[in-house]
DNA sequence: TACGCAAGATTTATCGTTAAATCTTCGGCA
DNA sequence: TGCCGAAGATTTAACGATAAATCTTGCGTA
C-alpha cells in the first residue's frame, strides 16, 4: 500500500507537504501543488482514513443506526439522509441494532461510536435509563418517539396530532367502530405505539365514539407477517369493525392482507389509514390513505441538529417536531369531499 | 476519554499488559488479569478502534454496499447480513452507492475499503473495465449479476433457469402473450435485466410463443413507480397480453397497480410473475407469484466466500450460483395443480 | 545596510494501540 | 550448585497521518 511518505519521497518533498497539498492548505507553492499531485496520480496514492481520524479525530462519515434494514420506513429514511449527506462530501454508514437493548448499547458504545463524526439514532430498545446512563462524545441526533433525557438534541414526528387527523378522516368517511393496529394504552415511557394510539382516542373521544381496550391490536415487531396474522385472528376471534388505524404503513400493508383473510373488503367493509406515508403505500390496491411525517423537512432538520453540533459542541440541545398532513387515497371512501380537511 | 495507558497507570501494570488482557492472550497472571478488569471497569474505558486499526490492520467490520437503500431487496439482503454476522461477533455497516458509476467507484477507494476487514458490493453501475482496474486489497465478494473478471469472487442467482420457471409458469396457466416488465434483450455485458429477460424468451419459444421485442417494456430504475407507469403507459399504448413476467418483485408491486390503472384484473385478465420472493410479495393482495432466490443460502456462501478469503488472502476465486424455487401465489391461476411443477 | 514579514517548506511530537523482542523470576533437574 | 525453560511482565518501535512550531528565503521599506 502507498503511504504518504512514499509519495513525498518520489516527489521530493516533506511528507508535510504532501499533507499540505492534499488537504488543500494554501501553504504550498503552485508548482510543488502540481508535482505532488502528478506523483499522487502516478502511485495511485490514496490517503488513510484510520490514520487520519487517528491523528486528527475528523472521519466525514456519519453513523446511522436503526433497528431493521428490512422495515421500509428505516430503508427509506436511510436513503434519504443518504443522498442528503453526498452533495456535503461526509457519508452515511448505516447499522442495524435489529430493535435489542443489547444491541443498541453495542452499538452505542464508546468504542463504536468513536468511529463517526456524528450519529444519528433511531432507538426503540433503549429506555430513559439507558440514555441517562450514556455520556457520548460524540454528536448525537434521536430520531424517534421513545422518551429521552433533555441534553439530547432530537427529531419526532408529530404522533399525536397525525393520528387524530387519520382517525379524524375515517370517523368523516363514515367508520363508527374503529380499532387501532399496532397501538399500545400505556406504556412506562411514551414511545411510538402510545403516542399514536394517544391520537386515535382522542379523535374517538372527541366524535363520541366508543375506544374501548377490545378496540386495541397489539403488535410486537410491526412487522407486515405480524400484522396480517393479528388482524386476521382478531377478526376471527369476534372483533367488529368499520374502520382501522394502523399505527404505520408497514402495519397497514399486513392489515389489508388480514382484512382480506378474513372476507373484508377495503374500504366497502373496512376502511383503513396507515402513518408514515411509504413509497409503497401510493402504489398499494387500493392506495393507501396515510400520515405524511414530512420525510424531507425531518431529514433536513435532524442533519442542521448535527451540523449545528459539528460546530460547536456546546450547542445547546434542540427538540424538533415535524408537521404531519394527511393524504387521501382508496383506502377510505371519499366520502367528505365538500368538508375541507383540516391540519 | 480514558486510554489504556490511564488503565495501565491506574492498575499499576504496563500497557502491554492491559492489550494482553483485553485481548484475552493467556501470558497474564490471574490476579493481574482480575485487577485490569476491574479497573477498566471503574474507568469506563473502552477499546479506540481506531488505533487499534491503524496498528494491526484488523477491524472486525464487513462493509456492504449497495445502490439503494429504498429497494426493498437490498434492505432485506442487509437485514439477512447484519443477523448473519453478529453471532460471530463482526458487525455490519452499509453504505449507498447511488446505483451510480461514480459512487460505487468512490466506495470502492481505497481509502474507503480500508476502513473494513472485507467488502460484499452489490454493484449495478460498474462495468467490466472499472472492475478490471481497480485491485483492491481488502477481501471482496461481489453479489450480483454484472459481467466481472475471474479474479473477483462472486455469488449471483440463478437469473435464467429463474426467469424460465416464472415464465413456463405463466404458460402452463394459460398465459399466451407474456410480456416482460424491466428485461432487457441486449447489453454490452450481462445484467440482471438481460439474464431474466433471457429466461423469459428461452421458456416462450421452447412454447412456441411469440417473444417480439413489443412484449419488452424496458426500465431503468427499477423502482414500484416507474413501473406502474411503464405498465399503464404501455398498456393504453395498446399493448395486449395475458401475462407478464415482472423481472423484480418490486417492479411486479409497480405492475400490480399499472394494471389496476389499466382497468385490468390480477390473475384474471393478466396473470403476473415476479422475482426476489421479498418479505412483502406474499402479503400482498393478490399475493405475488414470484421466484425465491434463495436468500439465506446465498447470504451463506456470499460469507463463506468472504471467510474464506480472510483466512487466506491467496485463496483461488470462487463463483456461486444459487438455486432458485417457484413460489406460486394469486397473481396466477391455479390451472396446473395436476402436472408437476419442474425444478 | 539592516530589519521585518510573508510565503513556502520542514521538523518534531504525537494520536492509542499492538507485534516482536526483551527482560525477570523461579522451579525443576542434572 | 548451576543451568534451562516457562510464565509473566515490560520495553521498543512502529502503524500513517496531522498540529504546531520552526526554519529558510526573498523582498519591501526605513
Amino acid at each position: 500500500m502507498v503511504t504518504m511518505s512514499e509519495v513525498a519521497r518520489a516527489a521530493g518533498v516533506s511528507v508535510m507537504t504532501v499533507s499540505n497539498v492534499l488537504n488543500g492548505r494554501s501553504n504550498v507553492g503552485a508548482d510543488t501543488r502540481l508535482r505532488v499531485l502528478e506523483v499522487v496520480e502516478e502511485l495511485g496514492y490514496e490517503i488513510n482514513l484510520t490514520a487520519r481520524r487517528l491523528r486528527s479525530g475528523r472521519t466525514g462519515t456519519i453513523g446511522l443506526i436503526v433497528p431493521q434494514f428490512d422495515l421500509h420506513y428505516y430503508g427509506e429514511l436511510a436513503s434519504r439522509i443518504s443522498e442528503a449527506l453526498a452533495p456535503e462530501g461526509m457519508h452515511l454508514v448505516v447499522e442495524q441494532s435489529g430493535a435489542s437493548r443489547e444491541r443498541e448499547l453495542s452499538a452505542l458504545s464508546l468504542a463504536r461510536l468513536q468511529q463517526y463524526d456524528g450519529v444519528l439514532l433511531s432507538a426503540v430498545g433503549l429506555d430513559m435509563a439507558d440514555l441517562e446512563r450514556i455520556h457520548p462524545d460524540v454528536p448525537i441526533v434521536l430520531l424517534g418517539e421513545q422518551a429521552v433525557p433533555d441534553r439530547y438534541h432530537r427529531v419526532r414526528m408529530g404522533n399525536v396530532v397525525g393520528s387524530r387527523l387519520a382517525t379524524e378522516h375515517l370517523i368523516r368517511c363514515g367508520a363508527h367502530r374503529i380499532a387501532v393496529l399496532g397501538g399500545k394504552l400505556s406504556a412506562p415511557h411514551p414511545e411510538m405505539a402510545t403516542c399514536r394510539a394517544q391520537g386515535w382516542s382522542q379523535a374517538l373521544e372527541q366524535a363520541g365514539l366508543p375506544h374501548d381496550p377490545g378496540l386495541v391490536i397489539p403488535l410486537t415487531t410491526y412487522s407486515i407477517a405480524e400484522a396480517r396474522a393479528a388482524v386476521a385472528t382478531a377478526i376471527d376471534g369476534g372483533l367488529e369493525v368499520d374502520g382501522m388505524f394502523a399505527v404505520t404503513d408497514e402495519v397497514a400493508i399486513g392489515a389489508l392482507a388480514g382484512l382480506h383473510d378474513a372476507g373484508l373488503r377495503v374500504p366497502d367493509d373496512v376502511q383503513l389509514a396507515g402513518f408514515d406515508n411509504l413509497g409503497i403505500s401510493e402504489h398499494l390496491v387500493p392506495g393507501l390513505t396515510t400520515i405524511d411525517p414530512g420525510h424531507p423537512v425531518m431529514v433536513a432538520e435532524a442533519l442542521r441538529l448535527l451540523r449545528r453540533q459539528l460546530e460547536d459542541r456546546e450547542a445547546g440541545p434542540e427538540h424538533v417536531v415535524g408537521d404531519v398532513s394527511l393524504i387521501v387515497r382508496g383506502t377510505t371512501r371519499a366520502r367528505d369531499t365538500s368538508s375541507p380537511a383540516p391540519g
